[in-house]
RNA sequence: GGGCCAGUAGCUCAGUUGGCAGAGCACCGGACUUUUAAUCCGGGUGUCGGAGGUUCGAUUCCUCCCUGGCUCACCA
């Protein structure tokens, strides 16, 4: 964090003097800090060098995960007769007087150290004294079997790599505070070992989403996320600048119509998995910025993206948790077997009781609305109506993976139209343990008709939709040069990484999740 | 944005029906050559989230504000 001006920040600041707070607001250190500080200086004055560039060869050090591994079988109070040099972070020391235990802590996990003053020399022993918790260090010696036990490098010779200022949480109960657990994630990443499983499998998640889609043919490709008009979906914004142009941008809130213009261009099979930003409430399951996967294949229509989504997730989650089921608060659901499919339209009668239909006078969905405390706002049609209900009534229940299929044409502007099902375009979505996961649908091509629709949207936008979706004339001209008939599917990946780890606050799942600054809401100094 | 709940030491948490602020870990000093939440002896290191108000006296009561959690609204 930058260090504000001084007396630049005003009298709301929090957390001054506090024993954490080196002077960020002209207080002075606390205890802990000024010991930790003054065994810096007093290192520097004895010609040591506390921040070095580099340890060992590179290539060279030993992981702790490996060695567990490697010497599995070495048995207590012996020794393997192999040197390793490893480095990490010391998490604990227990200190026998002329003995002592410490553990240290490197990407892959936890591995002891055992400092004699026998095996390291009086001098480099008592040195060991004055490193603290917390501080990274790189050691040599023997990797050994304590007699308890436990497998330990009896170190030979250690070096102080980069000195720690800051007392680390406590070594038992860890960091809990969820707050400071978001606001410092080192911390929790470095304290507890959930929280990097959680990461560990986010990241397992998309490389193997990205690994079914590369091996089906799919490009991965980039497209903007500075736009002109932000299209693709209905949302609001964020509002940024160009100086140079001297006009204004927004941070795209998704990526379709860039990627079905690369079908135009006769790609026939792109996605992007990537951020996309909406300047919406944040929630325990909305974060400003959040992580998306569009996939469009020319020549195929919903019908087939059904059953691609269903192996697509289905492989995912089994690569990633080792079998093809999740369990969430402790309901165990299966992905396993066909899913079950429903009609929006189906699904809403069964649960509000009554044989909803789109035909139905609007005056009629209003009734049933107001029955179930569903605001209807003005210039809101019947498709509107039945989607809001269906998302109150019917959403939370579904638990099974499940398809729902035909969204209402109004809600769903760039889906083609069913000709089955007046009023409908051919679209589902995918819902497991009552959430959204997957969006797909029959790619809308016909540049008339999908003029339409964007007119249809701007009335909407002009009754004071702020959602709707503007008319993107560059888009039409690109769809006037005619597009393959194509499917295209979205997959929320923050919300299936949530289902994945069973995390109900989305900010587990991301690693630096958007918080409020703390103490005040000022710029970065300096940056207009 | 609305409602409810919370913020006390670096961390995890007690506590004060309004009267000098507590524990464990961490830290500081001492003992200890195989411990692993090491142990033993000694030491509290704090603007009790912030600003006002009531009061002889506020960490405690009141008001406003900040931050977070849950929830509703909006959405993915």
């Amino acid at each position: 964090m930058p260090a504000a001006p001084a007396g630049r920040r005003g009298p709301v600041m929090t957390a001054e003097n506090r024993n954490d707070d080196v002077d960020a607001h002209g207080g002075e250190p606390g205890e802990l800090i000024r010991v930790r500080r003054s065994k810096l200086e007093k290192y520097i004055a004895e010609g040591g060098e506390p921040y070095r560039p580099s340890y060992g060869e590179p290539g060279e050090l030993a992981l702790s995960g490996d060695l567990h591994g490697e010497f599995e079988e070495l048995q207590p109070g012996s020794g393997s007769g192999s040197t390793v040099a490893v480095a990490g972070r010391i998490m604990a020391v227990r200190s026998h007087g002329k003995a002592a235990f410490a553990d240290l802590q490197d990407s892959q996990g936890r591995i002891q150290l055992l400092l004699r003053e026998d095996g390291l020399g009086e001098e480099a022993y008592r040195a060991f004294g004055w490193l603290d918790i917390g501080d990274i260090i790189g050691a040599t010696g023997e990797v050994i079997r304590s007699r308890r036990g436990e497998l330990s490098v009896a170190v030979e010779s250690y070096e102080l790599l980069s000195k720690s200022l800051r007392p680390l949480p406590e070594k038992w109960h860890g960091l809990k505070d969820h707050e400071t657990r978001f606001r410092r994630r080192y911390l929790d990443l470095m304290m507890n070992p959930d929280a990097r499983l959680v990461l560990e499998n986010r990241v397992a998640l998309i490389k193997e989403t990205r690994r079914f889609l590369d091996d089906r043919g799919f490009v991965e490709v980039e497209t903007p996320m500075l736009q002109q008009i932000p299209g693709g979906a209905t949302a609001r914004p964020f509002v940024t600048h160009h100086n140079a142009l001297g006009m204004n941008l927004y941070l795209r809130i998704a990526p379709e119509l860039y990627l079905k213009r690369l079908l135009i261009a006769g790609y026939d099979r792109v996605y992007e998995l990537n951020r996309n930003f909406r300047n919406e409430g944040i929630s325990s399951r909305h974060n400003p910025e959040f992580t998306m996967l569009e996939a469009y294949q020319a020549f195929v229509d919903y019908r087939y993206l059904m059953e691609f989504l269903r192996e697509m997730i289905t492989t995912v989650v089994e690569a990633v948790r080792g079998a093809a089921e999740l369990e969430i608060d402790g309901e165990r659901i299966s992905l396993a077997g066909p899913w079950k499919k429903v009609t929006m339209v189906d699904a809403l009668s069964e649960y509000a009781g009554v044989d909803v239909d789109i035909s139905w006078e609007t005056s009629r969905l209003e009734k049933l609305a107001s029955r179930h405390d569903v605001e209807v706002p003005g210039g809101a049609g019947p498709g509107w109506i039945i989607a809001e209900l269906y998302e109150k009534l019917v959403e939370p229940r579904l638990r099974e993976p499940t398809f729902v299929l035909d969204y209402p044409e109004e809600i769903s502007p760039l889906a083609r139209k069913n000709p089955e099902s007046p009023g409908f375009t051919e679209r589902f979505e995918i819902l497991i343990a009552g959430q959204e996961i997957a969006n797909a649908f029959s790619e809308l091509t016909d540049p008339v008709d999908q003029r339409e629709r964007f007119e249809g949207q701007a009335r909407k936008r002009a009754a004071g939709d702020e959602e709707a979706h503007p008319v993107d004339e560059e888009y039409l001209r690109a769809l006037e040069y005619g597009m393959p008939p194509a499917g295209g599917l979205g997959v929320g990946i923050d919300r299936l990484a949530m289902l994945l780890t069973g995390c109900k606050n989305i900010r587990d799942v991301i690693i630096f999740p958007h918080l409020r600054p703390e103490g005040g809401r000022e710029s970065v100094p300096g940056v207009e």
